[in-house]
DNA sequence: GTAGGAATTAGAATTATTCTAAATTGCCGC
DNA sequence: GCGGCAATTTAGAATAATTCTAATTCCTAC
């Protein structure tokens, strides 16, 4: 995995580029982030987090996802109704769900597919997103 | 629309088809439910339910709404993580969020496509679902 | 009709998230 | 380098959808 840089100049100079304020707290937020790629929640974030600022609240988990969500550096990913997930990777991508495992894989989407998927509406209907998920499981290994 | 009867005794049947006690309760969350097809919350089925049923609890609306979803009468639809949604469409369709009146839409989906999405995935995934949500605005008027 | 398990009920509990108001901090111009 | 001030952080309270609990009521098989 070609992993960007998450040394601190590094992670400021993503944050000053979307225009937000590079703090203490949404660097080690965003580093987390981008070191486990396994979906984390808020909790599981705030958990990682402590460990290299254990001073910082959970308010402040929520409000630094919030702006990395915000300025697109980092997506939301809901399944069902359970707790918000966090993504960093940032290409058109769909979710695997594995129900066994509870794990939730990426998966690439060729750009012939999301043509074809904006095809299916009907006449009247623009989409500016779309979301799909697979729910299903996976031969363990595999990905 | 080709609607269901939705009298009692055809509630009834379909309730027994499915091996699930048919409690008056159950039947009116079902009528309630494929009367008017607008994606509603528990809190609006509750809402509606009470007009014919006044002294329903919202504890039995959820159960009735686990126990169809359960049988398969029903789907639950959840956009992000707002409230969950009831839909009596059993057909195989993606929902069309409308961002601007908040309206859901539902959206055919060929075999064709939801072929060409199994073949998506890497080898080694096995889908036993497919979720599909698209987000944007529909021009007044459409569908 | 009656027994017994299933369903319903009101209200309390849970849980992810948001809000609030006060304290702290980063950054601009000097 | 430093003061001012808005942006950010913080702890804890508040919110809201849903689930749980334990008691009551209701179907259904006999």
């Amino acid at each position: 995995m070609p992993a960007t840089k998450q040394n601190h100049a590094a992670l400021s100079e993503r944050l000053k580029a979307c225009d937000v304020r590079p703090t203490a707290q949404r660097e080690v937020v965003l580093k987390v982030i981008l070191e486990k790629r396994d979906h984390p929640t808020a909790d599981e974030i705030f958990a990682r987090v402590k460990a290299s600022m254990p001073t910082i609240s959970l308010a402040t988990v929520y409000n630094c996802l919030d702006t990395l969500v915000q300025c697109g550096l980092v997506r939301q990913v809901n399944l069902e109704r359970a707790p918000t997930r966090y993504c960093p990777n940032l290409h058109q991508h769909a979710h695997f769900h594995d129900e066994a495992t509870g794990q939730i894989h990426d998966v690439d989407l060729p750009e012939e597919v999301m043509t074809r998927l904006h095809e299916v509406l009907p006449a009247g209907f623009a989409a500016r997103s779309i979301d799909l998920t697979f729910r299903g499981s996976a031969k363990t290994g595999a990905n």
